[in-house]
RNA sequence: GGGCGGAUAGCUCAGUUGGGAGAGCGCUGCCCUUACAAGGCAGAGGUCACAGGUUCGAUCCCUGUUCCGCCUACCA
């Protein structure tokens, strides 16, 4: 009988390929609504089509990957939903870098060419990460693959836009919002990132309009921004100040005069001067402050955060500063405001000052607070219900921790700017009548403004007529929306709403979320928002949240530190299941992963010992298998299966509890150190001897063993596990539609376990007397071991030939009081003895300062153990059965002792003779 | 400023009802023993950040301190 050869070591590239094609190809991953079994379905949060795999990806889907084919194998009707987010500004960012490499651009080309190109770039290249995705084995169901701006997801976005607009949830107003003045687009709240960065604090003085000579000194890190105030505030409360209130202010550079108002909210008594300049037009807080007090708002900067002539005009500006200034960035005007200050004596002073700036986060511009009409969606009376999905528990946040992140978060939430001032992306569903908003529409150029006040037809479809006036006279908002807001409602679209699709009916609510924290907020609670609206639902049950990979160092990976790794060229390097295995093993819950290569290098390692574990059943499978009952095995093979079945418990456990750093543990564990390292060395006698009578019953508990870890394993590591699986005996076509192992009881067996428990402990301690000795490991010894416990003194008469086996040499069972006189080196713990024969001139040396050590450490626990047991409120607390524990090990000690010590005695003595 | 998380072996991290401190990697020594040198065996290495408190007993529970990380915030 001829048995499949396997190569010496595992070669992982030509494997992976040829399954991750195979198993699509034979429709594995296919979800149906009528397959059978409880529906468990995850949606993918979709990485941006313009994205390449990274190492975060890798482990966010190597995660879900490991809950989807476990399920599947569970016998779940498991769906895996894979698809890609449009992100509008990124990819209109790439697409434009491109068209500026052909020396055209966005306005050259025009809106509807341009969108029409990035369809080009889409088509072409928005696939990467998709055919990356396969190759890290994800067991999506690719037929199913959906994209944010797909016609049924983009119908989706209509019906959803115009149903929160109908109930009153969207509305458009000029407001102050984050404005990237590179991308020339509005950002939300978390579209801004704050960096700490050192700034200066301006002392200036604004002389009183009444009285030129005194002067009210404001603190500002912005002097440029002064051309626009319209207040000062101070504390009402501030005797310094609060008679000032109702004056008014010269405001320096311009030929305005503006208030000094009141205002507790806005001012700190402590901070700086206790006067704040009020700016409505450029700060958020100078914007609520300037609604509070009814102040006019001048703004400064264009849409390009470049000061605006106009505006400074507005301002009344003094027409030699805004000769100086027009058409300058902050950076380049702020020095020169600052001089002309200095040069006017009312700049007193200038301090450092701590202070943080917004960035546009994707391209880390720094944000202006900018006054312009945007979109917005009144985000409380979707936040007060998902607020409550979270607290009764019908979503389940995982790690718990996060739970107050999110509720605080959602209970300070802002209203939601939704419009987008790019071409890429879901237009809003808005049409304005020229004749009704002639006043409203301003057309300067080629720029076409919609200002504050217009009224907008929303509608799914492109009105023909104004319902108003009917004119056929529409245009459309030129808007789109934030790529969240399709993203928001993923969990639903993709299943097909808003028709009652089957597959919406089977897998809505989804069964868990698999994401990074940093989305937490930009696309879970708006998930949950959206999908409590629309669905009625929550969209998932579970959310599981994990950790950033950051490099070896604990940093940030990040292009231009160098510090990236690229998870396929891991791959390539260590091989798929590695990489998988090693970032499911690091995803402890709350601690960021710091990624060594060395690490998945281990992991390599564990690959191939799996493979050479199989080499080695394989080399000796041929003959007759017998599977005998567990109870009728010998006992190498009972405990194995008594270990294999406490594995696939704690395996399940772990899983459940979405502990795969502990599951990883488990497997690692398991499969290396009882499986290779100490079963298979068991049975090597038994295999290796023709005709043994346990030979058909081993052979079967080392391959049921073998085969079951493989799908115990294969979530974990499906390529390995599959292309042995397929070379052992197994029943089905593929590994990744077999049953997941279950617990059966029969398989444990204590006794077994204990039995090994002593024999591991008995041949430790011949290995390390070997070495004390120096005995080389090929040698063959004569040991003697003994028990104070007859009861163990008699599973090691049991023990017998595995002890001579494992430790290579004759093993004489005797109690210790037994042995005949000779030279040995006794080793001695927890009542078992055992003796080594001392022959020829062997160096004692090493052998004395190990029995040395061994008492002194000895005598140091029962110290500690006798002062516990002496200590009458100890004796009278503590529970019993601690009590009887510790005189129990007091006992022990003591007779351990004596027997290192007469063995001590005798290495003395031979020495000394 | 507020909130959260972390501090355990040289490094990275486990440690779930408080009672003898663990793993992986690295390191040291001995071995090419026919599954595997990407390996085997043995071993060294830890006032569990610091200070108090609760308890018969604390790595674990409580309080405070220090250091690090993250989130969040309108000290101009």
């Amino acid at each position: 009988m001829s048995t499949p050869q396997l190569e010496k070591t595992y070669e992982p590239k030509s494997v992976e390929d040829r399954w991750s094609r195979e198993w699509i190809a034979r429709g594995y991953f296919r979800a149906a609504v009528d397959h059978a079994g409880q529906p468990y379905c995850i949606v993918i949060p979709p990485p941006n089509v313009t994205g390449s795999l990274h190492v975060g990806h890798a482990l966010n889907h190597s995660l879900q990957d490991i809950l989807i084919r476990w399920h599947r194998m569970q016998g779940h009707n498991t769906l895996w939903l894979p698809g890609t987010d449009h992100a509008g500004i990124a990819t209109q960012n790439v697409v434009e870098k491109q068209l500026m490499a052909e020396g055209l651009s966005r306005d050259s080309l025009g809106r509807e060419r341009f969108v029409e190109r990035v369809w080009q770039w889409k088509a072409t290249s928005g696939n990467t990460i998709i055919n990356q995705q396969k190759q890290l084995g994800e067991s999506c169901d690719w037929d199913r693959l959906r994209f944010t701006m797909d016609e049924g997801l983009s119908t989706a976005v209509l019906e959803v836009f115009v149903r929160l607009h109908e109930d009153g949830l969207i509305y458009r107003g000029e407001r102050l919002i984050n404005w990237c003045p590179r991308c020339l687009t509005a950002l939300s709240d978390i579209e801004v990132e704050h960096e700490e960065v050192r700034g200066k604090l301006y002392h200036v003085k604004y002389p009183l309009a009444d009285d030129p000579h005194a002067v009210l000194t404001v603190a500002t890190t912005r002097p440029e921004t002064m051309l626009g105030d319209t207040a000062v505030a101070v504390h009402p409360e501030d005797p310094r100040y609060r008679h000032l209130i109702g004056k008014k202010i010269r405001l320096p550079l311009t030929t305005r005069e503006i208030p000094i108002v009141g205002d507790p909210i806005l001012v700190d008594l402590e901070f700086g001067t206790g006067a704040v300049k009020i700016t409505p037009a450029h700060d958020f807080n100078d914007y609520e402050a300037g609604e509070r007090h009814n102040l006019p708002r001048i703004a400064v900067l264009d849409h390009a955060a470049l000061l605006d002539p106009a505006g400074m005009q507005k301002g009344a500006v003094e027409t030699s500063v805004i000769d100086m200034l027009r058409g300058l960035p902050v950076s380049k005007a702020r020095p020169k405001v600052e001089a002309l200050l200095r040069e006017g004596g009312i700049l007193e002073k200038i301090d450092d000052h701590k202070m943080a700036v917004g960035k546009c986060y994707r391209c880390k511009t720094v944000v202006e607070p900018y006054l312009s009409p945007q979109w917005f969606i009144k985000i409380q009376p979707l936040a007060v219900p998902a607020i409550n999905a979270v607290e009764d528990g019908r979503i389940r946040i995982v790690p718990e921790s996060w739970v107050n992140n999110y509720l605080g978060w959602m209970r300070e939430i802002k209203d939601w700017c939704i419009s987008r001032q790019i071409w890429w992306g879901h237009q809003i569903p808005a049409w304005y009548c020229l004749a009704c908003n002639d006043r409203q529409i301003v057309t300067v150029g080629d720029r076409t403004t919609i200002l504050q006040g217009a009224k907008p037809i929303v509608s799914k479809l492109a009105p023909s007529q104004c319902p108003a006036c009917g004119s056929r006279q529409l245009i459309r908002d030129p808007d789109v929306l934030d790529t969240w807001f399709s993203s928001a409602l993923w969990p639903f679209t993709t299943l097909g709403w808003p028709n009652q699709t089957p597959e919406l009916k089977t897998y809505y609510p989804t069964s868990t979320l698999v994401t990074g924290l940093d989305i937490l907020f930009f696309w879970v609670a708006r998930m949950i928002m959206m999908g409590l609206k629309f669905m009625g639902e929550v969209p998932f049950k579970d959310v599981y949240i994990h950790a950033l990979v950051r490099d070896a160092e604990g940093q940030k990976m990040s292009k231009s530190k160098g510090n990236v790794i690229d998870p396929l060229h891991v791959m390539d390097q260590f091989g798929t299941d590695a990489l998988r295995f090693t970032l499911a093993s690091m995803a402890s819950p709350g601690r960021d992963i710091k990624l060594a290569e060395e690490r998945i290098e281990g992991y390599r390692n564990f690959a191939n010992k799996i493979w050479n574990v199989a080499r080695f059943a394989l080399m000796y499978l041929s003959g007759p298998r017998a599977p005998l009952p567990p109870a009728q095995r010998t006992f190498p093979d009972q405990w194995i299966l008594s270990r294999l079945n406490y594995t696939i418990r704690t395996v399940t456990a772990e899983l459940e509890s979405y502990r795969f750093d502990r599951a990883a543990t488990a497997l690692y564990q398991f499969i290396w150190h009882e499986y290779c390292d100490w079963y298979v060395e068991l049975i090597k006698p038994v295999l290796q001897t023709p005709d043994h009578p346990d030979g058909a019953s081993t052979r079967h508990t080392l391959v049921e063993t073998l085969e079951t870890t493989l799908r115990l394993l294969h979530p974990f590591m499906p390529f390995i596990t599959e292309e042995i699986w397929q070379t052992i005996p197994h029943q089905g076509e593929s590994i990744v539609v077999q049953q997941y192992p279950t617990v059966d009881q029969t398989r444990t067996s204590p006794d077994a376990e204990e039995q090994y428990s002593l024999l591991e402990q008995t041949v430790g301690l011949v290995r390390t007397g070997r070495v004390l000795l120096n005995y080389p490991p090929g040698q063959q010894i004569l040991f003697h071991v003994g028990h104070d416990d007859p009861h163990r003194q008699q599973r090691l008469q049991r023990l017998q030939p595995h002890l001579a086996h494992l430790s290579r040499g004759t093993a004489e069972v005797h109690p210790a009081t037994e042995w005949p006189v000779g030279q040995r080196l006794r080793l001695v713990t927890e009542g078992l003895s055992v003796g080594l024969t001392v022959s020829g001139d062997v160096d004692l040396k090493k052998a004395l300062d190990r029995l040395a050590k061994q008492l002194a450490e000895s005598d140091k626990e029962s110290q500690r153990l006798d002062g516990k047991l002496k200590n009458a409120e100890f004796v009278s607390k503590a529970p019993p059965e601690v009590i009887t524990e510790h005189q129990e090990r007091v006992r022990t000690l003591s007779r351990d002792r004596a027997l290192l010590a007469s063995s001590e005695a005798q290495l003395r003595t031979m020495l000394g003779a």
